[in-house]
RNA sequence: GGCCCGUUCGUCUAUCGGUUAGGACGCCAGGUUUUCAACCUGGAAAGAGGGGUUCGAUUCCCCUACGGGCUACCA
């Protein structure tokens, strides 16, 4: 059974980043009737937050991704200590004792040099005594994955053949000094246990995937196909991570970015496929494929989401919005009208408590020199509220035959001296909707 | 410095050596709507640079430049 995973470590939000790859593995099992594994990566006790773990959960649940199982790395440590142990037996684990100090300066010689900085093994050649006496010295070292040096090579599901020779990358830390399980490892061993089928992550793992099939291999897992996309990167090719603060998806979400507008630019930005919106998941998921998608940096413009939720709304049901136009304070009986009206006019639902204020209070006139007089004439031909949906029609024709005009010279001096700005909804709507009108007074 | 990957309209990209270099988003203009938005139609807009290979290169090869990633006792 294809299965996916997405496997987040839980020392910080989700951001647009991780959105890609974890949508990426849920639309990949989706669309396979696959399963799609949520695994708490938190090896590391000194970041993992507890709040992040719930955060997560939240950002996923609100965009509707929902998981078919949650798995956690700090409840499976005795899984790590048996593939170590089995490492260990097979001689392919290593124990060093080079403290980082030492392998920084290792590191800075072999730059000079001009060689790779790639780890020497030097502790592979250590006697049981100097063994002994560096670990009586030093307390535990790191432990090792040994490489075997050859020309490591898969078929990446985006990269396409891709190679990575073993003697240029390091002897992975498996296991740190005070015990600690690492990534590298508790990753693979996850894979193999769960069954993973399918790992879709950033490029910046291309190396990892190098080292760590040959640990899968070393463990007799099976290998599972990897595919690497390309990282995000700022309108302007700048690493993202230096925006990273305001693109969590918590801030998205703040901002009134709609899931699905987020989710449609996410499945199709970097691919060959354009970007369609779509409302509906089971929509998204069969227009996905993976294959599509290209090896290149992608730029993300979070502007972009804009225009996609703004469609979105423009065609939301009343029901829908329901709450959230009670809770800025439209009364009921003007809800529904004051939704069907603004809808089309709003970018997110940010925008409709402005929309209500200036229904609620009226809008501070605008109106442009030569259109003084104009205005005038028309607010005496005003007739007194309530107004209903014939109001402005009657009223512009009476005004067009006091003063003679028409089109646009009519109609925008007096949404303009009504709602105070040249654009806004159909002002036959919007005229039975004003509470309030300033420029009559 | 070493190792991976990349570079086509503003953006995401198509093109399996011969194309008027196509599409989508955005942008601009016109149309429609007695106003806004929406919608419709049209338009502007691209092969990083230099060498090869070839009758012919955006496409294949090399170099350079630039961009991204990795080079942790992070993930």
């Amino acid at each position: 059974m294809t299965t996916t995973r997405f496997a987040p470590s839980p020392t910080g939000y989700i951001h647009v980043g991780n959105l890609r790859t974890a949508l990426m593995n849920f639309l990949i099992a989706r669309k396979a009737g696959g399963q799609f594994i949520l695994r708490i990566d938190d090896t590391d006790p000194e970041r993992s937050k507890e709040e992040y773990v719930d955060a997560i959960k939240a950002d996923l649940e609100w965009l509707g991704l929902h998981w078919d199982r949650v798995e956690r790395q700090s409840d499976r440590l005795d899984r790590y200590v048996a593939a170590a142990d089995k490492l260990r037996d097979m001689g392919r684990f290593y124990e060093a004792f080079e403290t980082p100090t030492e392998l920084d300066l290792k590191r800075k010689k072999q730059l000079n040099m001009g060689k790779p900085p790639v780890y020497d093994r030097a502790a592979l050649t250590l006697s049981d005594e100097e063994r002994e006496a560096l670990r009586a010295e030093r307390g535990d070292g790191v432990w090792r994955f040994k490489l075997e040096h050859e020309r490591i090579e898969w078929e990446d599901g985006i990269l396409g053949h891709t190679s990575i020779d073993a003697a240029s990358v390091s002897d992975p830390v498996l296991i740190r000094g005070d015990g600690q399980f690492l990534y590298t490892l508790a990753s693979v061993v996850d894979d193999t246990d769960m069954g993973v089928t399918h790992v879709v992550r950033g490029s910046d793992h291309v190396t990892n995937t190098a080292t760590q099939i040959q640990i899968i291999q070393a463990l007799g897992g099976n290998v599972p196909s990897f595919a690497h996309h390309s990282l995000l990167t700022g309108p302007q090719g700048e690493s993202l991570s230096k925006r990273l603060g305001t693109l969590s998806l918590r801030d998205l979400r703040a901002s009134g970015v709609e899931p699905m507008a987020l989710l449609s630019l996410m499945a199709r930005l970097g691919s060959a496929d354009p970007v369609e919106l779509r409302t509906d998941m089971a929509e998204l998921i069969d227009g996905f494929d993976i294959t599509r998608f290209g090896a290149a940096p992608t730029k993300f413009d979070v502007n972009d989401l804009y225009p996609l939720t703004a469609r979105i709304l423009h065609e939301r049901g009343f029901e829908d919005v329901k709450d959230q136009i009670a809770d800025i304070g439209v009364p009921d009986d003007l809800a529904e009208r004051f939704w069907m009206v603004t809808r089309e006019n709003i970018t997110t639902l940010n925008d409709l408590s402005a929309w209500w204020a200036m229904f609620r209070d009226g809008a501070e006139p605008v109106i442009d020199d030569e259109d003084k007089e104009f205005v005038a004439e028309a607010m005496a031909l005003l007739p007194e509220g309530p107004y209903d949906g014939e109001t402005w029609d009657t009223w512009t024709t009476a005004v067009k035959e006091a003063t003679g005009r028409k089109g646009r010279g009519l109609f925008m001096p007096l949404r303009k001296a009504l709602t105070g700005q040249s654009h806004g909804p159909d002002m036959s709507q919007v005229l039975p909707l004003l509470q309030n009108i300033k420029s009559k007074d």
